[in-house]
RNA sequence: GCCCCAGUAACUCAGUGGAUAGAGUGACUGCCUUCUAAGCAGUAGGUCGCAGGUUCGAAUCCUGCCUGGGGUACCA
């Protein structure tokens, strides 16, 4: 089993143990001991580690800070991983790690290998991710790209944080905006054929449509004209052809999912029925002007909602409760996060309260809204709508820009603030972007391994107390940051932090290149260059880790 | 009107209660006979939107205001 090193936990465990040992020392009673926290000291004199708790206990002991500070090192046991705790003013403890540990380090990363990170949870959660979830009703365009990119991510970080990871896409299959596709369809399928159909108000009129007509036409020739029989036949290829189309997009993308939940299937199955039920058992329905209405402002929400209009067809809103009931209640996830664009924002609200009426824990129900990104090409703004077809598709994003570079820029903002996505300076500036500073260190990495090999150094064995200096240092104990990253997204579900901190991985790792000769041809260099061999190896493993987890590619040259 | 998000270097963005506010890009100076210069080393660049408040300490929390975006449907 992996779990070598997580340093900060390591340090919280201990401190929290010190911390007890004083309060019961001074016969202080700790209740809610949630507000340790270790940092990374921005100045490096600090050291490698650092706590403020002394300056946020001061009120609880009624004592100073440096007082404090000075009670929990005088507990401090004895530990291998650390060469100096010290406090400094105005009451904060710094922690040293011991070379020689950060060393030995090395041979648990490689150890480890791919599974090096990986946080193991005492239980075992099940996570379902809900991410993407576009209408089969057109293509995936670029505002879509950015929660299917973090959704995607978040899941394999969840997944080495230790939880059992669902991907799954919803998939709009009922309702009017998918009528409205079917109805765009068939007239472009009748145009095409020579004979007059009424395009809907408001019907789609991508190009796409058009393709869709035609492999309709390629599927059953000329047997759909005047044959309302053929209507569910005709709107079950048209959907499959476009989920075909937008998997195939995603996959581009480096998204994938473990299942796709059929909207429709809630109305086959009892499972809309039984929602509803459960509601009107529970006293939150009441029906007003031929319609059926949510009457949430019992849960404190500002205005009722409509669940089953007037014309007796049930509302979105009324079938994602049955979704999230089936999430919940059917197959018992015990965290559900939904990533959402922000023009779902104003929905959030009032899901939640339907969970509370379900007697369902609504902070199980953790929503992430990405917000708006304006696709810019140069100085032009590219407006993304639907229905004039007139948008950007995840295809062309990906074809243009590559999906590495896509992936990183949309994964390095974090999700609620809005962002700009320049097109023309992705594409011009992408020999300077800094996925291409990560892969390069990866690439460089690789290429001295291949040379060893190819040399035939056997670097098994290596004494790797010789690495001291401080380039070797510092990118081992970046290294050694990983479970930290890994824990720090699945906790917080932002997965931004992963990019900023292989950013800074690769910033150590091309230091190092620079100012460590690896492979020497001076004979009294051995022993330094199995040593170095080991420490890239180890680099390599986490490069590799880290960028896998961002569903982008390490390539072995560039 | 009300609700949500954002406003930090010339640009794109991190940092969300701690120590001297950071990175990439752009600008400027150096560095390739040795594992890839898509790199390294350095310089310049800041009223953290504005004004109050909270406390030992605020870019970070609270209140108000300004600016930009989104929402506020018997659309999804």
């Amino acid at each position: 089993m992996p779990v070598k090193s997580n340093i900060k936990e390591k340090l919280r465990d201990i401190l929290l143990g010190c911390l007890q040992r004083v309060a019961d020392n001074n016969n202080i009673h700790l209740d809610g001991i949630d507000f340790v926290e270790i940092d990374r000291p921005a100045n490096f004199e600090h050291g490698d580690y650092a706590t403020n708790l002394p300056l946020r206990i001061t009120k609880l002991f009624g004592n100073n800070p440096m007082a404090i500070a000075d009670q929990i090192i005088s507990e401090w046991p004895d530990t291998d991983f650390l060469s100096e705790i010290s406090v400094a003013a105005p009451g904060f403890i710094n922690f040293k790690l011991e070379d020689k540990w950060v060393q030995a380090e090395i041979g648990h990363i490689i150890e480890d290998g791919t599974n090096f990170g990986d946080n193991h949870l005492d239980n075992l959660e099940k996570v379902m991710i809900e991410f993407v979830s576009v209408n089969p009703t057109g293509p995936v365009h670029v505002g879509h790209a950015r929660g299917a990119v973090i959704g995607s991510s978040l899941a394999n970080i969840m997944s080495a944080a230790g939880y059992a990871v669902t991907r799954e896409y919803y998939i709009n299959d009922a309702g009017n905006q998918m009528q409205l596709f079917f109805e765009s369809v068939l007239a472009r399928y009748h145009e095409l054929l020579g004979s007059s159909y009424q395009l809907p108000e408001g019907g789609y009129q991508g190009d796409y449509i058009k393709d869709v007509a035609e492999l309709l036409h390629a599927e059953f020739g000329e047997s759909l004209i005047g044959n309302s029989d053929a209507i569910n036949e005709m709107a079950k290829f048209s959907t499959d052809t476009m989920l075909n189309a937008i998997s195939e997009d995603l996959f581009e993308l480096q998204v994938e999912f473990d299942n796709w939940f059929s909207e429709k299937s809630l109305f086959g199955s009892d499972e809309y029925r039984d929602t509803i039920g459960e509601l009107e058992s529970k006293n939150y329905l009441k029906e007003m002007d031929n319609a059926l209405w949510f009457v949430s402002t019992i849960l404190e929400e500002e205005k009722d909602n409509v669940i089953v209009k007037s014309t007796g067809e049930p509302t979105y809103f009324a079938s994602d409760i049955a979704y999230h009931r089936n999430k919940f209640k059917t197959r018992e996830f015990d965290q559900v996060i939904d990533i959402w664009g922000a023009d779902h924002q104003g929905h959030i609200s009032r899901l939640k309260a339907a969970m509370r009426a379900l007697d369902i824990d609504d902070s199980k129900l953790k929503i992430l809204i990405s917000q708006m990104v304006t696709l810019k090409k140069g100085e032009e703004v590219v407006r993304a709508s639907k229905r004039t077809g007139d948008f950007i598709t995840v295809k062309e994003l990906v074809d243009e820009v590559g999906a590495d570079a896509c992936r990183y820029f949309f994964l390095a903002r974090s999700a609620s603030s809005q962002m700009e996505f320049d097109m023309e300076l992705a594409k011009k500036t992408s020999n300077e972007n800094p996925v291409f500073y990560i892969q390069y260190a990866h690439a460089r990495i690789q290429n001295i391994l291949a040379l060893a090999t190819e040399n035939q150094i056997d670097w098994e064995q290596a004494d790797l107390a010789l690495l001291n200096n401080i380039h070797e240092l510092n990118l081992i104990k970046a290294l050694l940051r990983l479970p930290e990253v890994i824990h720090q997204v699945a906790d917080s579900l932002e997965p931004h932090h992963m990019p900023h901190y292989a950013l800074e991985l690769a910033s150590y790792a091309h230091a190092f290149y620079e100012h460590c000769r690896v492979i020497s041809s001076d004979p009294n260099d051995e022993a330094i260059t199995k040593s170095r061999l080991r420490l890239i190896q180890a680099a390599q493993v986490v490069f590799g880790k880290c960028l896998n987890l961002m569903g982008m590619n390490a390539p072995d040259r560039m």
